[in-house]
RNA sequence: GCAUCGAUGGUCUAGUGGCAUGACUUAGGCCUUCCAAGCCUAUAGCCCGGGUUCAAUUCCCGGUCGAUGCACCA
């Protein structure tokens, strides 16, 4: 079967976008390497990204590293949670996993189950593959991070990340001191993250290595209204929010404030951001009518996660593949690395004005404590201030002793005091992409064949500030001078920062499609006018119409073009 | 991971127990005044390891990668 990924697939092996990596010693499936084409769109897919985030949103990048210590993945809930109960069948040596033989054996509750308890349930049911009773066979924990040790004897023990979100909490307090103490505020994070599949298949679709942006953006719990909301409440694009998928009825089509309105979607936090990543994807060449927004089913969200969605971009190989998933985690993340690591993640909000609260406490009296419990004295006066007040007599458990501690020892104090504000723990609002589904998505989107005068034309209709090569400059002959002066040109635009191409090689024809063929938008072209009056061609990739231009507008006019100042067509009819 | 099938220059492909086809691409040259034209020349290949054999790209075993189904997964 050949179809369009096998075409994408061999053109990105052709012309240096995609290879499989170290093809040498033979390669590993779930690798894969960028070539110089792959590379350079890569960059410019994720400097887009940066745009919209860094640039325009104002939430910083960091860099954490890739590996982490265990303690981050215990919090995470990774080392549990990212693992799954195995077991081998004896007879067909079929990996399983445990808990779902279980459940289809009609028990309930398998996820549940320790590995022993599973085990013994396991006895008694026949291999779902094979068929034969499954015996004793030994449960078993796949994790799907990539374990490593840290300094020599590996004394401690390390994790390659399975998502670059973690540095983002790890860095919490310090994130919170540079944005000066105040809510909302986000960092950013591009880079690699690893997850240790256990048969990744669909080429580039799932990879054991990957690249991720992921945002991550602290707002208190109860304002979770974004600040710009208005810049996109007028965006409308298509919805399938969880009640159209469980009548099975087409996407709606609404503005993000009708979602809002409508409690389609949970606040407009989330509206914002599924607004944004539609207006990035379709900026970096994703197609819109390939393009929806899906929300996560009550079973399949994540048990702390209030709200979420995914925008999935169509491939005809693979269907609906998940490339961006949006959601408010709440303070789960946040509250586990408390617990973990024993330190505090909120921030102070001061009320409007300092409000005046009544307050009962105890207040022993260290006086008669003193001489009655002796050492034990302090620990006793602290258990009692941390009490509820009781007029006759206090119980407190000191050392495992419960100690009754009779009215005379204390006395209840009433008092107002002054409360600037309080201690919140923010929510997450996460917008999470997979950078290298966008690559693929944006080729197979882009891919087109046409026939020209009977000869296939393949060209990839890249949006020209993706294009990893911007501009291609040819001499039409390969002589007089031509390409002395295309050579100069070719200097002017670099010079510009433009990455451009020099080619000489073959009939002109030959060379347009080459460019074609890897997205370059813009040719140029030293013909024999040139000389005379300063002017070349300039041919735009799509149309394939040309426009004459004067040499020394080039660098200028080609970097509008690339920003989307300009387009051809406005070139064409002034 | 299991099962089935496959793997020949960069790409597509013919074929074989004993010199490995052809086309396209690429590079150099000739020609050529705007969309893969033509001619000449050159570069480049039997997935890896082991076995059988005088001799293995070919047959056998193991592995890797890829496709498909199952399982797994976002």
């Amino acid at each position: 079967m050949s179809d369009i990924y096998d075409t994408i697939m061999d053109l990105a092996k052709r012309r240096g976008f995609i290879w499989p990596t170290a093809e040498c010693y033979g390669s590993v499936a779930g690798f894969i390497d960028y070539g110089p084409l792959g590379s350079m769109m890569k960059r410019r897919i994720e400097d887009v990204w940066r745009e919209f985030y860094v640039v325009r949103e104002g939430y910083y990048e960091i860099e954490c590293p890739t590996i982490g210590q265990e303690e981050i993945f215990i919090a995470s809930g990774h080392v549990k949670g990212f693992s799954d109960k195995m077991c081998q069948c004896p007879h067909c040596r079929e990996y399983l996993r445990a808990d779902h033989v279980v459940e289809g054996a009609g028990i309930t509750g398998a996820s549940a189950m320790d590995a022993a308890e599973l085990a013994r349930r396991l006895r008694d049911i026949p291999c779902p593959s094979c068929s034969e009773p499954l015996g004793e066979v030994g449960v078993f924990s796949f994790n799907l991070m990539f374990e490593t040790s840290i300094g020599p004897g590996s004394q401690r023990k390390g994790y390659l990340r399975p998502e670059t979100a973690q540095g983002m909490f790890t860095d919490f307090s310090r994130l919170l001191r540079f944005y000066r103490d105040r809510l909302p505020f986000g960092a950013v994070q591009i880079g690699k993250s690893y997850r240790n599949e256990i048969s990744p298949r669909q080429g580039m679709i799932r990879l054991r290595e990957f690249t991720q942006a992921e945002a991550e953006i602290f707002v208190h719990p109860e304002k979770k209204d974004h600040p710009r909301f208005s810049r996109y409440s007028g965006y409308r694009m298509p919805l399938l929010g969880i009640r159209q998928q469980q009548e099975g009825s087409p996407a709606v089509e609404m503005t993000m404030q009708e979602a809002v309105d409508a409690g389609v979607v949970a606040h407009s936090f989330i509206a914002y951001y599924l607004a944004l990543t539609h207006d990035l994807l379709v900026t970096i060449g994703v197609k819109p009518e390939r393009l929806r927004f899906r929300q996560h089913l009550p079973d399949e969200r994540a048990h702390y996660a209030m709200d979420c969605w995914d925008a999935e971009v169509y491939s005809e190989r693979f269907g609906w593949v998940e490339t961006v998933g949006i959601a408010d985690r709440t303070d789960y993340d946040l509250r586990a690395h408390e617990k973990q690591s024993g330190e505090r993640f909120s921030v102070f909000i001061p009320y409007p004005a300092p409000r005046r609260e009544k307050r009962v406490r105890v207040v022993p009296r260290m006086g008669a404590l003193g001489p009655r419990f002796r050492d034990r004295a302090k620990r006793v006066a602290e258990a009692l201030e941390a009490s509820a007040p009781a007029e006759g007599g206090i119980s407190v458990s000191v050392g495992g002793e419960e100690i009754f501690i009779p009215p005379d020892l204390y006395e209840i104090r009433e008092e107002e005091v002054e409360v600037p504000g309080e201690e919140v723990t923010p929510h997450v609002i996460e917008p999470s992409y997979g950078i290298d589904r966008m690559i693929y998505a944006v080729l197979e989107h882009s891919y087109a064949e046409e026939v020209v005068k009977d000869e296939e034309r393949r060209v990839l209709r890249l949006p020209p500030r993706i294009a990893p090569i911007q501009a291609a400059v040819f001499p039409l002959m390969n002589r007089d001078g031509l390409p002395e002066i295309a050579g100069r040109i070719l200097e002017d635009l670099t010079t510009f920062g433009i990455v451009a191409e020099f080619d000489d090689s073959g009939a002109i024809g030959r060379r347009y499609r080459r460019q074609d063929e890897i997205g370059t938008p813009f040719a140029i072209t030293v013909d024999y006018q040139t000389p005379e009056d300063g002017t070349v061609t300039l041919r735009d990739r799509d149309s394939m119409e040309q426009v004459r231009v004067p040499v020394r507008d080039l660098p200028a006019l080609i970097g509008s073009l690339i920003r989307g100042r300009t387009t051809f067509a406005e070139l064409k009819s002034p």
